[in-house]
DNA sequence: TGATTTATTGTCCGATCCTGCGAGGTCTTC
DNA sequence: GAAGACCTCGCAGGATCGGACAATAAATCA
């Protein structure tokens, strides 16, 4: 198992010397690398499964926070807004990982065509777990990342590979929670589909009449479920899109605050300025000016930093 | 919607000149012809969608009847004994159809990809169902039939326009019952589960608690889930499958009634020709004897006649 | 430096949202 | 057949949001 690690680390750490986010020829994985620990900053996480070869990444969600390692994945059902943290990395040993984007339409398939076993509890649970990795595991990502060398295999071979991954997470110790989402027609597939229906419309005023009824729920279950999955109310959610985008509107576009609130849905700027001081802890301008200064510090571009926090 | 109908009947005559059942260059797609009524005669469904271009024809499953035609479709969820009976079909206008197998994993990806409304009641109900037949759903099946002059087309067309049929299935009146039973985790589903399991090891004695546990349900709400999709209970079902494949083994491949008997998991003959009559109306050799001489009388052979029980 | 524009903070208000609770229904189990 | 678990729904009070307007602070430019 501890070689294993040290073999997946040093294959990452071959594909992506500095920088700190690098997609790769396979289509949905990801690796990811930082020499030092971080402050807390906000991030994106999308339905994926996130595996650690060195190093610790702290994920705060709501009340919950999630800590994961060599020894833990990281399981993302939804489009989640976070706080994420890299808590052990240094120069010597610095955090090495990779993601994997999750289809769901395939966990679905892959759930009926092989008999697992029933989902007996239906209810709704966070949107992101931690669960073991085991060697099989392990074995598979590396394979995964061992495509990397020969590309014109990966079309052929990646398919297969994934497959097995799933087939593992869905057998594994939070199995039943990717079970969960993937059912169609659960509560949380539902939510699931709000979700992706307000990451292309955020811009709109919404009405959570109208999304319980695209759920198929009341408005009070929604809210339950939205909750439940999210740690946020579907407008907080909302709000998280706007005030992200907002932000990567200002830094990458350089738009100007007015425009930019205006852009992402709002219409007084006031009201705009004054939740994303709240959201991110420091008035538009303030903020920007600080990620302008960080960037320049590491000799990095905006972009690259952007990239960091919608992984 | 006439017109089509008569050119899919044109069609799938050109194909199927005599002989009953054709098993065509697309995988799970199946044309059928007769050219009088029939006697009810048992028969067994598989998942499956069935239309109808020319004619009616009359399913038994238990206590309901299905009778579809030109304009019903009969949808099926999982491995039904039934008794079915051509009821209207003459040498002027034969009966014409078509039956084409269900992936219910294809379905259940397709559910979670497209934003589908929730299926509200969760209930387990028959799993077959008769539908009314759109004119879309009835171009779908015309070009997929169409591809038989072109077979080169077919490994890449054909998966298209089946997955635009399950589409419309699913969108369809009936689509209801459909996503019940392509939801991975639902009852349905793991009643669908068992039920492959049994078709595989019928000659097994079985124990109830073992098929419950199988499906992750108590033995009762198991029962009575099967019962409702089935018409028959677990045991019930069972015993079809063995007396089912008893005649098989005994008109094909030409067994005496004992050992079919044992061959197929009954200890004691005088049981399973008990149990025989009851099905079939009469004992074993007897049934078999009625059966020979009518393949004898349509000039066809055996495994023809078989071949059409068993669709 | 002063003028002008832009950004931020404050307060207020109406509308909407959010959460916890109890009732009612369904499914499961014994 | 009855008790029990689970889920959904609707409701009502309280919380929050989003916009309007105004005032102050900061930045830009002449």
């Amino acid at each position: 198992m501890e070689s294993a690690l040290e073999v997946l680390a040093s294959s990452i750490a071959r594909w992506i010397e500095n920088g700190d986010r690098l997609e790769t020829a396979v289509p949905g994985l990801s690796l990811f690398r930082r020499d030092e620990p971080t402050q807390p900053m906000s991030g994106m996480y999308e339905p994926s499964i996130c595996v650690v070869a060195q190093g610790a990444k702290r994920v705060i969600l709501g009340d919950d926070t999630f800590v994961y390692d060599a020894h833990h994945y990281l399981i993302t059902s939804v489009h989640l807004p976070t706080v994420v943290q890299i808590i052990d990395a240094n120069r010597e040993k610095p955090f090495l990982g990779l993601s994997l984007k999750l289809d769901m339409g395939e966990i679905s398939k892959m759930m009926v065509d092989s008999n697992l076993p029933a989902p007996r509890p239906q209810q709704s649970n966070r949107g992101m777990a931690t669960g073991e990795v085991t060697l099989p595991l392990l074995n598979a990502f590396q394979r995964l990342v061992d495509l990397l060398a020969d590309q014109k295999d990966v079309p052929i071979l990646a398919p297969t590979i994934e497959r097995e991954i799933v087939y593992r997470l869905l057998v594994g110790d939070q199995g039943a929670r990717l079970r969960q989402i993937a059912s169609a027609g659960s509560q949380s597939q539902q939510i699931g589909h709000v979700i992706e229906w307000l990451k292309r419309n955020f811009t709109h005023p919404l009405r959570i009449g109208d999304l319980a009824a695209k759920s198929g729920m009341s408005p009070s279950t929604f809210h339950h479920h939205f909750r439940s999955l999210t740690a946020l109310s579907p407008l907080q959610y909302q709000k998280q899109l706007r005030l992200r985008e907002a932000r990567r509107l200002m830094l990458t576009d350089h738009l100007d605050a007015a425009t930019a609130s205006f852009r992402v849905g709002y219409e007084s700027p006031s009201q705009f300025s004054r939740e994303y001081s709240r959201l991110f802890g420091a008035p538009p301008l303030r903020d920007i000016a600080g990620l302008r200064q960080m960037t320049a510090v590491q000799t990095m571009n905006p972009a690259r930093v952007l990239a960091a926090e919608t992984a």
